[in-house]
DNA sequence: CGCATGAGGGAAAACGTTTTCCTAAACGCT
DNA sequence: AGCGTTTAGGAAAACGTTTTCCCTCATGCG
């Protein structure tokens, strides 16, 4: 009985005695906070058991210590400080989503799914864009370490020193929709890009567009360089090769303008092509309205198919057909991606689907 | 001379001295991570005056030592943990911020605003989703609160006891957007949307639009019925008074699902308005959608004005005037907020401008 | 010479947790 | 009665910082 007060008879009654109240040293979490020592003063235990009672550690408490620790912890709204137990644990409840472009409403929508899954597993999702640059990416990489991210998930990664260092360091990384550019498969959250660029031909020809065109953004993304060669691919396979010409980009940053100037240079070459895949959303957008500045419309007089499908697409443009990727399972995914040790470097392929929005056009090869 | 060597003369010519470095206890960061006493070791001097060389604190190092420490600094790639910092100093460099719902666009790009303008203040911005829930709310205030985060940016606040609460006990909390639903004034970032309100309704009477309408969101944001009210004000001084009909919502969540709703109650009661203010561009959207597969088409059937005009209208709503908010000032004006002591419980108002996109539709009051 | 002053820097005390030891009963067993 | 074993719970050691005291010189000034 040395020390803490420790009275059996009264504590097998569940009596909360006066005098075991106050022996102790008041500490009334005298910074503002209750601190896990007011509630063990308060419980009339020790600091160490209420830790337990926290963390539900079994076999270490009665039910009746038990009760009381939670009563007290009721009664003072008490809630661990982080930053104690990430100092203790060496690692915090912090997952660091870095993004390459936050304005990209796929992006922000992965990273909604992305918050609200992470959430359920008790951690804590802080949001970095990137702007696609390798030293900002780096700069986020190092403060997010610092913070002792339990991980960092990459939408998007952009080869960088920094990212190459933490990946042979055994850092818990996972890379959604784009591969890690420093090879070497670490856990990756995706759909099957090349099959979805192979379906998208399938799509244009089908219907009967013979003169194709692909537009696309930087080829280092591996998501973009999938697309590209599972259409092309495909495209051949039909009969309907591409010439080189015909897969363009642009030298912009942003995809809206990528798309816009793309189409430009198309429609100086002359007629515009019937079927143009577009391997984002944001590029098909900048086309198409550029396409809109021409006087053409889509898809009286070519089909646009994009990439991403964000759900506001069927509220702003219904001319475009897409591959939906199902942004509410990558949440999910990134979440099991994070915890599950097993199947850690795994693969996630998650299923997309080719929406289609619009009718062919009419028959009017003979205008 | 306990304890610690101390050589003045090999310090003085700058001389790292082999035995400075092994006479320490050789901790070389035994965790992994480089530590405080690594740099310490290495650059031979103690862990307080490491702390003062990376906090800058003036007077308190030599030169030559600020020199050496730096040096240990840089080649051991040392970075301190927040961690320790965050329990030193009982509070983090975390600020959070919740937002009422990522998937709209303007919500997103404030958070990306706001995540630069944080950063370059040192500061992490972690990203809650509250879709627009009292009870999450509450609960992601508790846990930013045990995060020790600075201050807490609620962009779309909702009434909550939690948040009444964190109020009244002084917590940092900057709104933005939509004013505290608890009244008294803390920090404000916004706008002035009853003028935006008026401005909204003399473009629509100054383009000859005689019969108004507005479809509204929850009028519980004091943003939406700001805007409401310097509508109304205007359009009855301008002779063009709205019935209370006139005024409508749905019952949905989603803003998209408003306007498709309210517009379908509107076309059911017969012929449109002909200039509808939607005081979101969301609802916009569902408006316009449920407005073309009526066979109506805007600007030539009717006027659309919405609200947040976010920069992808530009891109796919080019058929959509909207009051456009400056998003990328509200970064730098939260930072402000959260740093600025003296000017703190000020309210920001940021200018916002009505983007007109479309064309008058060509007088047709003949048919 | 005496003495305040200031510069430079170390020791050690927090900060709030978790977790590893320990110890003391109580509870079977033989 | 003796003896493992389990249960309940306390003491104390980390974890990595920052910051408050100190202490020691050197310097300037009367």
């Amino acid at each position: 009985m040395r020390g803490y007060p420790f009275d059996p008879v009264a504590r097998k009654a569940g009596i909360a005695t006066f005098a075991r109240m106050t022996i102790r040293p008041a500490s009334r979490h005298p910074h503002g906070q209750p601190s896990i020592a007011s509630v063990a003063a308060r419980a009339g235990v020790s600091i160490a058991t209420v830790s337990r009672v926290v963390n539900g550690v079994a076999n270490k408490a009665s039910a009746e210590t038990t009760a009381r620790v939670r009563q007290a912890i009721l009664e003072l709204g008490y809630r661990p400080i982080s930053a104690g137990r990430d100092l203790r644990q060496r690692s915090s409840r912090i997952v660091a989503l870095l993004t390459a472009n936050l304005a990209n409403p796929a992006m922000a929508a992965i990273a909604a799914a992305a918050e609200a899954a992470l959430r359920a597993d008790g951690l804590v999702m802080v949001l970095c864009d990137t702007h696609d640059r390798p030293d900002l990416q780096d700069e986020y990489l190092l403060a997010m370490r610092a913070q002792r991210a339990r991980a960092i998930v990459l939408l998007g990664a952009v080869a960088s020193p920094g990212l190459a260092r933490m990946q042979a360091e055994g850092e818990t990384l996972v890379f959604v929709s784009r591969r890690s550019p420093h090879g070497t498969a670490t856990p990756f959250v995706g759909i099957d890009n090349r099959r979805a660029g192979t379906e998208v031909a399938r799509h244009l020809v089908g219907r009967g567009c013979a003169d194709l065109a692909v537009v696309h953004g930087a080829l280092s993304s591996s998501a973009t360089a999938e697309r590209l060669a599972g259409f092309r691919a495909e495209a051949r396979r039909l009969g309907c090769a591409l010439p080189p010409r015909a897969i363009l980009s642009a030298a912009a940053t942003e995809h809206l303008e990528i798309g816009y100037q793309a189409m430009s240079v198309l429609l100086r070459r002359g007629r515009a092509p019937t079927g143009i895949f577009c391997t984002s959303d944001l590029i098909a957008f900048g086309a198409h309205r550029r396409l809109l500045e021409e006087g053409l419309a889509v898809p009286r007089d070519l089909t646009l198919v994009g990439f991403d499908d964000s759900p506001l697409n069927d509220w702003v443009a219904p001319w475009l057909d897409s591959v939906r990727v199902p942004y509410d399972s990558f949440g999910p995914a990134i979440a099991r991606a994070i915890a599950g040790s097993p199947d850690a470097d795994a693969e996630t392929t998650l299923p997309h689907r080719l929406i289609v929005r619009t009718q062919p056009p009419p028959e009017r090869r003979d205008d």
